[in-house]
DNA sequence: CTTCTGCTATACATAAATGCATGACGACGA
DNA sequence: TCGTCGTCATGCATTTATGTATAGCAGAAG
């Protein structure tokens, strides 16, 4: 068996045919037609000689083999995508794509005041932001640029620290005018609590300083969002970043000095991308509102 | 401007030209014709939307942006080579194909008579061994195991200290014959030394441990195997590897007393590869055979 | 039971990429 | 100065890959 070297477009196709679950609809989201992604599967197997699937009449079952090979693919796609990123515009130039990754909250909440701000002083530059709460990996080029709650372990990227986010325990005025306003931590367990759902690595290292537990909340989300969206809906009381409760009048910090947290945040790039001219900018924006926001300015 | 993304195979064409240099020299490289390949370059431009080659009758040359891609490109093609290597057989056979990398002495006299120790075991496990004194990436996967002289500093990687591997002076007896043996360090002024040609970092870290500069050298090179050859030939005095010399009945080893240093030895390998049983045998196969290498049994 | 919708596989016409042959240009050496 | 060797660009025939249309199969819903 003489096994060529696959095309770099077999790896294309075989990555959204994984992605999408079947021929079909790696088609429609590669804008290419079934049997050609068919006989792309079918070349990539003759020429990796790996059985990749179990074909079948309701879709195409990934074997192990396959499985194995998708994080590989998946390299070659961030590459790619990276690669892109770095042809939107020469380095010098103040123009091009910067993709920035970020929690939830930051993303939906904090970030994009700042990015508003920012794209007024510098119109040419594109910005994509990706929202994940289980960071992309910016060693592999997943995004420039990323906003993190730990501090990186990792040499070869650059991490600056913003400081620490203060968290607190707060409520709706409309949910405490109904059900009274807590004056000990003993209050809560008669209130209606929001927290998470299933325990996170993260909560579990800060677990012994909750003065609660999984069992005592009302209503249960892993989803930070939907948490604060709980706390201005006037559910019960939940926490969230205290500079983001304090934009809305509405939102009262509860047990301030029972209850405080920090949330350590991080700025991180990777080392290639301090030569890239809007990398940078973006960067060393970024640094300083957001150590306007955890220091209580914004 | 529409800009769609290009296939990936196009990468594949530009790594090729940008690295042999020339249209033509790239289509013999990868089996195509020079027409193909032009083409694939000028669809690449317009596609990124960025000027890649200036033309000239006697080859391309690659603008500033071209030079800023091939880190990207690059990162493609090891995880592309990673991939194949996955494809070569499934985890759990003890078959298919393994990556290792190394120093130049290493691999050359050090490796060679375990890995024909490695094959009687296990025939059906292909070895691929890159020798380069510039340590290839594990994390980009452009090897599975690497033998590091350094503590690698990432996490994701699975490191193992061996331990020291002890230098020491070393003469061909035919040497000492003609010139006399040196009995002190001042003596050594009076001899022939073979030492380095440019001081490499790692070299600049021992510096201030080392009895003798680079204007005491009468034969400077960087390249190790050619040290120990000209300590072999009987060229002059030189560092090189204990247990090396050791094997050689002809080789003495001078001066042990005032001139003693070790090498730290680490055995690397990125923590996915655990799950796959080739690597991981060769991996802890190669744990045993080098820590009885350091110890002096080998 | 039938119909509808999803999927894959196959046959055939069409579109696209490739290879071949050639031409033009510059560098190097006799 | 001329010939050789290297490069890239272009026109044309051919091979290759793609899309279209169709058939077959399995499961969900009426």
């Amino acid at each position: 068996m003489t096994t060529n070297e696959p095309g770099w477009d077999l790896y294309r196709s075989f990555l959204a045919v994984m992605r999408e679950g079947s021929l079909s609809a790696a088609a429609r989201a590669l804008g290419m037609t079934q049997p050609s992604l068919g006989r792309h599967m079918r070349q990539l197997e003759t020429e990796l000689g790996v059985a990749l699937f179990a074909r079948s009449p309701q879709g195409l079952a990934p074997t192990e083999n396959a499985h194995e090979l998708v994080p590989h693919a998946q390299a070659m796609a961030a590459a790619s995508a990276a690669l892109r990123r770095v042809a939107s515009a020469s380095n010098h130039e103040i123009r091009g794509v910067v993709r920035l990754t970020c929690s939830e909250v930051v993303g939906a909440e904090v970030l994009p005041p700042m990015l508003a701000a920012f794209r007024r002083q510098h119109p040419g530059i594109v910005i994509e932001l990706s929202l994940s709460n289980q960071s992309e990996d910016l060693l592999r080029k997943d995004a420039d640029i990323a906003v993190r709650m730990l501090r990186p372990a990792q040499t070869a990227l650059v991490a600056r620290r913003i400081g620490g986010i203060p968290l607190g325990l707060h409520a709706h005025r409309s949910y405490l005018k109904t059900y009274g306003r807590p004056l000990t931590v003993a209050d809560l367990q008669q209130h209606a609590l929001i927290g998470f759902d299933r325990e996170t690595p993260a909560l579990r290292a800060l677990r012994s300083r909750l003065p609660f537990s999984r069992e005592d909340f009302a209503l249960r989300t892993d989803n930070d969002l939907a948490q604060l969206a709980a706390i201005r809906a006037g559910f019960g009381i939940g926490v969230c970043q205290c500079p983001i409760a304090r934009r809305d009048r509405e939102l009262v910090h509860l047990l301030p000095d029972a209850f405080a947290l920090e949330l350590d945040t991080w700025l991180v790039m990777h080392e290639d991308l301090r030569a890239s001219r809007r990398v940078r900018l973006l960067y060393d924006y970024l640094v300083q509102a957001l150590g306007a926001y955890v220091g209580g300015q914004a």
